[in-house]
This record gives structure tokens, sequence and C-alpha cells, in this order.
RNA sequence: GGGUCAGUGCCCGAGUGGCCAAAGGGAUCUGGCUGUAAACCAGACGGCUCAGCCUACGGGGGUUCAAAUCCCUCCUGGCCCA
């Protein structure tokens, strides 16, 4: 059994590292370490699966992380982002925030005390960041670092070459704050290390210079490379219009999550295969030959959606969203029984309509937007006129046509189609 | 505080009185080819009671038969000066 930084490195997820001491450190166990994340909505999304995937590895090696939340630096904004300023979240959400996330960090970690040394750890930085006062942060953290760095690190350099935009004073300010919690991680609890995306390793340098500064300890840093999709922008939108794809199944169903990795590109499934599944190398490899052997299998892509959903939902999601999948993309609608049907409402976008209404015919652009298959009328009307809508699986041609009781299968369900992928079962309700 | 330049549709970005729901690109959607890919080709791409109407070019007010375009004012941002 190779040792976890042979694994990370040929899993290529390794892009920077301050030292290669690290490396040895991690493969002997013990470290503790950290990577951040922004609570400012109520669940993770997929661009957060490489972090936590990396720790949850790193972990398993006998390792111990700390999820830090960035409950205070998350109000102020990393100067890498865009350039909305971000608002403060009240006590309140912020809170329910972290507890959500929590629930959702237990499935890549252990937080059990079985997990003994290695442990994992939560914490909110709005826990010493809040009550730090301005001229104790600028003596003892400010004073650590010439602005003449500060402008070289590449997030601020990109603003400051910008001429329509400008910085301000806040954001310039994250990187300190960041530093400090490495720093305060390194008090509290023995934080030797940090690791994060590529973007963060300006940071992260920082962080390390000043735990070396004010504690004389070694510190590490360690990037991640940037996951892109296969054109090269980021990873973690879904194809449709439905945005980010979140961990929260409320956002976005376990048939969604299987969804969005099953159409991954044959161009970056063996590559996200090995940065966020759990299978060996060597099964990777097997199923990257597959890929250019019989590209229409999808085995590869197949097995990415499994463990993906199964990592993040668990197994019995995995088996509901792997029967829907089959039931809408396997073959024939006709073939499908009552009972399969039924089980469809649970797991793919469903809604309810009466009887009565559908016994007085209306229109098939009206159901397409009460379904919310599309945002409004006129692209319902687009959508029959380019005849990518359909009913049960039949092209609906003509803005006018509409929906009646006869359309039901088994007298209870429509099933909706929208273009080549996008499905919505409707399921008529007496009354 | 003074000066100056800018704020256009999801994003970038043309447009300086009518021919503007507003060039071009990107994103997105649909169709074709396919494998529920990618690339490529074609079309669409503010809303609606859709051959018409309504709402839109930072906010508000004004000039005009007519404004994204002119004037006033406010807001926001860049740069320079103090």
């Amino acid at each position: 059994m190779p040792g976890i930084s042979e694994d990370l490195r040929a899993r290529g997820l390794i892009h920077q590292v301050t030292d290669d001491a690290l490396l040895s450190n991690l493969d002997q166990g013990g470290v503790t370490l950290y990577a951040g994340f922004d609570p400012t909505a109520d669940s993770l999304h997929a661009g957060n699966l490489l972090q936590l995937c990396t720790l949850r590895r790193i972990q398993q090696a006998g390792n111990r992380p700390i999820v830090l939340a960035g409950g205070a630096t998350g109000m102020i904004g990393d100067p890498g982002g865009r350039s909305d300023e971000r608002n403060l979240l009240d006590a309140d959400t912020l809170q329910a925030n972290l507890a959500a996330i929590e629930r959702q960090l237990a499935s890549f970690l252990d937080f059990s005390a079985q997990g003994g040394k290695s442990q994992a750890i939560l914490v909110n930085n709005a826990d010493w960041l809040a009550d730090v006062r301005l001229l104790d942060f600028l003596r003892d953290t400010g004073k650590h670092f010439t602005v003449n760095q500060m402008v070289a690190k590449e997030s601020v350099k990109s603003r400051l070459e910008r001429p329509d935009q400008g910085i301000s004073y806040t954001e310039f300010s994250y990187m300190l704050l960041q530093a400090y919690d490495f720093a305060q991680l390194f008090e509290r609890y023995g934080c030797t290390a940090q690791i994060g995306g590529s973007d963060q390793w300006g940071n992260i340098t920082m962080g390390a210079e000043l735990v070396r500064k004010i504690h004389g300890a070694q510190a590490f840093g360690m990037t991640s490379p940037l996951v892109t999709n296969a054109d090269g922008t980021k990873f973690g939108k879904s194809a449709g219009n439905a945005g980010r794809i979140w961990l929260d199944r409320n956002k976005t169903s376990p048939f969604g999550f299987y969804q969005f990795f099953i159409n991954t590109d044959d161009a970056m499934v063996a590559t996200y295969l090995r940065f966020f599944s759990f299978l060996d190398l060597a099964s990777i490899a097997d199923l990257e030959a597959e890929t250019i052997a019989a590209p229409s299998k999808r085995s590869a892509q197949r097995a990415l959606a499994s463990a993906m959903v199964e990592l993040v939902h668990g197994a019995d999601d995995l088996r509901r969203a792997e029967l829907a999948t089959e039931a809408l993309f396997g073959g024939s609608l006709a073939t499908l029984d009552e009972a399969t049907l039924g089980e469809l409402i649970g797991d793919v976008p469903s809604s309810r309509v009466s009887r009565s209404r559908l016994e007085a015919s209306p229109l098939l652009i009206d159901v397409l937007a009460e379904a919310e298959l599309v945002n409004s009328k006129s692209e319902a009307r687009r959508s029959i006129e380019q005849r990518g809508a359909f009913v049960n699986d039949v092209l609906r041609d003509g803005v006018d046509a509409t929906v009646n009781t006869d359309d039901l299968l088994f007298g209870r369900f429509i099933v909706l189609r929208k273009g080549k992928r996008t499905y919505h079962v409707i399921e008529c309700a007496e009354a």
C-alpha cells in the first residue's frame, strides 16, 4: 500500500507544496491540517467536493482534518472572486448554515470520537476574529507583512491592474485575516498545514509565514489544481439553467446529482474519478480504457455518478437514482409499469395537478410553465415551436396544443420532457 | 471636497435624437449528428392575451412629434488633484 502522498500525487491532486517535508509528514500521519469553506449558504456544493475528498483521503491516512468555516471572513469576500461586496450574515443565519454544513461534512469526514487522534473538527473563525481588537491586530499581525508583498499577490494584482475597478481596503485585508486564522489554528490545535485550491496559494503561504514569524514553527501549505470542465470553465454548474449543483438533496436531488455526473465529458471523466472517487487507480485506468474503447457505454460516467451519489447521499438514494435513470433513459416509456412510474414521483422533478384541471384541456404552454420546465410562457412557446416539447415521449407539435385526461398513463401520470433530457412527471390528483 | 471618465439585456461589449427589444461575442435553450457526451452545423434567445401590445439601456425629473442617445439632479464606481 503506497503512502498518502503517493496517492495524492498519482491522482493529480497536488498543484503546489510549500515544502516536500509536508508529504512525508502526511505519510507518517498525525498531522493536523485545515481547509476553509464559505458558510454563506446552508449547503456545500460541487465546487467544494475536491477539498472535501482530499481531506477525507488525508484523514484516512491517519491525519487530523480541521474544517474552518469562514463565518467572519465570509462577510468580507476574497478579492480573487467577483467584485460584488458580500453582506454580513446575521448570527442566526450563520448558525443555521453551519449546522447544515456540518451534517454534510459528516459524509466525508469522521467527526466521531472513534476517530481518535484523527477525529475531524469543525471551527468557525468568527469565534476568534469577532473579538480581535484593531490595534492588537495591526501590531501583532499587520506588522509582519509589507504592503509591497501584499500588492504582489496575484489576487490583488489582478484587481489593481483592471482599469475599471479598484479594491476596497476591506477586501485587501482578507489575506491578513486568513493568515491570522492559520496562526490561531496553530495555537489552538497545533495545526501545521493548510490546503486549498490553487487560487488560495498566496493566502496559504502568507498564513504559513505568519505562523513561522509568530511562533517560530514551520507550517506548510499545499494546493490542488483548479477543477475545470473540458472547455476550461469552472466546474460545478449544471448544464441547464439550474445553476449550482448542491449537496443538499432539497436543492439538488440525488437524481439530479447523479445526472450531473453521468453527463461528464469523456475528456474529463477519468480526471474526475481520480479527483473525487475512492476507487483505486488501477480500476480508474480500466474505466479510462473502456471510455476510449466503448464510449457509448459510459461505464466511467456511471462509475463516477454512482460513487458520488453514494458518498454524498448513501446507498439507498443511489439505488433510487439509478432506477429513475434507467426508467427515463433506459428505453421506452411505454414499457414502464404503474409502480415504477409512481416511484419516479419522489425522485425526479414532479408536481400534482387536479383532474378537473386536466378535464378542461389546458394549453401545453401553460402546463410546461407551471411545471417549471421553462421559465416563462414565451419559453414554453419557443420550445414547442422548436419541436422540443414531448408528452409521454411523443412530440407535441403546435403552440395551441393541449393536454387532457387522455394523456394520463394508468389514469394517473403524465411524463413531460423538454428537449432531450429534461423530465418532469405530473401526477393527477383526484378532486 | 475639486476635476474627469464611466454605469447598456445573464456576462462582456457596440450604439450618441427616429431605421433600437438595441450590433458583435460568450453563456444558455432547441433541432441535426451522436452516446442522456465533446466538437461541429442550424435556429432561438425581455415579457405577454404574440402578424399586435407592454416593459427595458444606474434612479428620478425635463426638452422633443420622437431619447439608450440632449438637459438637470441624485446614486454607484474608476482615475487624477486636494
